[in-house]
DNA sequence: CTGTTAGCGCTTTCAT
DNA sequence: ATGAAAGCGCTAACAG
């Protein structure tokens, strides 16, 4: 059933059933209640393959990222997914694990769908910028990033401000008395460098010497929190508290040092970052860096529409995190 | 740039070029090089929009869940997207919030969109064989339902066998030497009615009576579950175990437990369901069930694809889960 | 207000 | 092995 069986049944031409398909004026109300009732009778679906074909476009965006079963991810993209489900768009999602290939992968089947546009979400995408395999790609449709920053000249981003973040955990930590800290990174990618840059930098302006000593590399998850645990109490002088990159790494760690029968905060204090639910559910409940995922999704969507409609209206922004003092503190 | 120009380009007709995008035979090595010489000069982006108008597909399915930053959700989902990547692919996420006329909005959506598949996952979207709203989608594309069942003559579903379930759950219990149990329920779906089920005919199993007032109703999430333990607490007779159809519901009611100076599992047994990261994350570690969401995952996946190419396998298939004891009972 | 017509960029017979 | 031509189902001038 198309157009034209419809046009041919209401005794019109398809310009004007396409008129009403569209709503728009132009059309004797007359008619254009005969053409509904034809519309109505058949359950007629428009084809909208076909209408993309002319207009260009299928109202259709993407969201990439790194795996959507990590909360933050699962919580930005739902975010974005909702708002411009709300716009009349449909999303489609892409877990790229980090993989350059598959991102690559990726992009170019979204730019032959012709997608509206695309969100990045993570700085494992900054690296994107440089890439002359998608370079074709980010150059012919609008592409935002959140959390990241593509490299490239006029490229668009939604940043969450994790120097600053890791700053307020360490400050908070300062406040109690801390001054003994150790920083725990888990993945690669350049926000978890950021992350760290951060603490070193608020560690120096506590005035405390060699930090780059006291960070310690682990891998991904609770077992990397477990690992940086056991790693931690071999230390020859314990730190009295933990910073961390990710709440999970600190949920693990927090269960490390709990099985040895340390008390958290009492013995050490944890805080973590993303504020996740896992920081509520652990125990103790944990103090981490809240860093705004809903609002740059938020931001992201606006800009991504923005640009997508022709009228930029900002080309990056920076987001400030806040602590969450909870009872790991 | 389109596929004329690289025909004018390379001297040859468009079917030429249109062969070998699609790496047909019948075409000379000599002018399959040339052709692909230009296609690489210009790098040239087939559209697929076009493509899809002709073959009537966009090779796009569409995952429809209610939320999918909830664990389970986004584990499922997380497991159909990359399947279906694999196979070219691309999948839209939907979130409905189950509710009905955001589901009916999506629905209409997607079949203008001519996606070739959609899966549903979650029992939220039983009722959705009923509605006549959707009957003419239902109809005329592949859907199959993942832990649900579409009230439909001849539906497709991937069943977890949840009072199997809540059953191990309370078996499990009862070998620990509990009798006095309470199921807590959360939200209303159909799954969640049946898990009730699940846990009244193990109970009954058991031989012990009233288990209509062992059900408790509560909220959705931690909340809910710490709701669910002030009310137990304050109970004439409390239970030694309670069995919870969500993790999240039992980490909730653990933490209500603990706080008041219960100790888990010493003082009362907690269960949950989905062996998700919560399980994990809590203290004392949560006995769980399994119920195999990735699992459930690819075989939804291979069932829709098998409907896509029109020979299906099967039509519905039941898996069981399986109890994953922990430190919580 | 309504109809005619020319595409959108591709695939696919059907000839050659 | 290659090309010509007819569509896929719709929108958008342009006429009338």
């Amino acid at each position: 059933m198309n157009i034209y069986d419809i046009a041919e049944e209401a005794g019109v031409s398809i310009s004007t059933v396409s008129r009403v398909l569209n709503n728009k004026t132009n059309v004797t109300p007359a008619t254009r209640e005969k053409i509904q009732a034809v519309l109505d009778k058949y359950q007629y679906t428009p084809n909208a393959i076909a209408r993309g074909l002319v207009v260009k476009s299928m109202k259709t965006v993407a969201i990439l990222t790194v795996d959507m079963r990590a909360p933050y991810y699962a919580r930005t993209a739902y975010t974005i997914e909702r708002a411009f489900s709300r716009h009349g768009y449909n999303v489609i999602i892409c877990n790229t694990g980090g993989e350059l290939e598959e991102t690559r992968r990726y992009m170019h089947s979204l730019a032959q769908r012709q997608v509206d546009g695309v969100v990045l979400v993570g700085s494992v995408f900054n690296k994107l910028g440089k890439d002359t395999e998608v370079e074709t790609e980010l150059k012919h449709m609008p592409v935002v990033i959140a959390n990241g920053e593509l490299m490239l000249p006029n490229s668009y981003s939604i940043l969450v401000d994790d120097v600053l973040g890791i700053g307020l955990a360490v400050e908070h930590l300062a406040r109690k008395g801390h001054r003994d800290m150790v920083y725990v990174k888990d993945l690669d990618t350049n926000s978890a460098k950021i992350k760290m840059k951060g603490f070193i930098q608020a560690m120096e302006k506590l005035e405390v010497r060699d930090n780059k000593e006291r960070v310690l590399h682990t891998g991904y998850g609770l077992e990397g929190g477990q690992d940086a645990a056991s790693r931690i109490l071999v230390l020859s002088k314990r730190p009295t508290a933990v910073v961390c990159g990710e709440d999970l790494t600190a949920v693990g760690l927090m269960k490390g040092f709990i099985r040895t029968g340390l008390s958290v905060p009492r013995d050490i204090a944890v805080t973590g970052y993303n504020n996740s639910e896992y920081s509520l559910i652990c125990t103790p409940e944990l103090t981490t860096v809240d860093n705004k995922g809903e609002m740059s999704a938020l931001f992201s969507v606006q800009l991504l529409e923005s640009l997508i409609s022709g009228k930029n209206a900002f080309s990056s922004m920076s987001i400030q995190p806040e602590l969450v003092i909870r009872q790991s503190t």
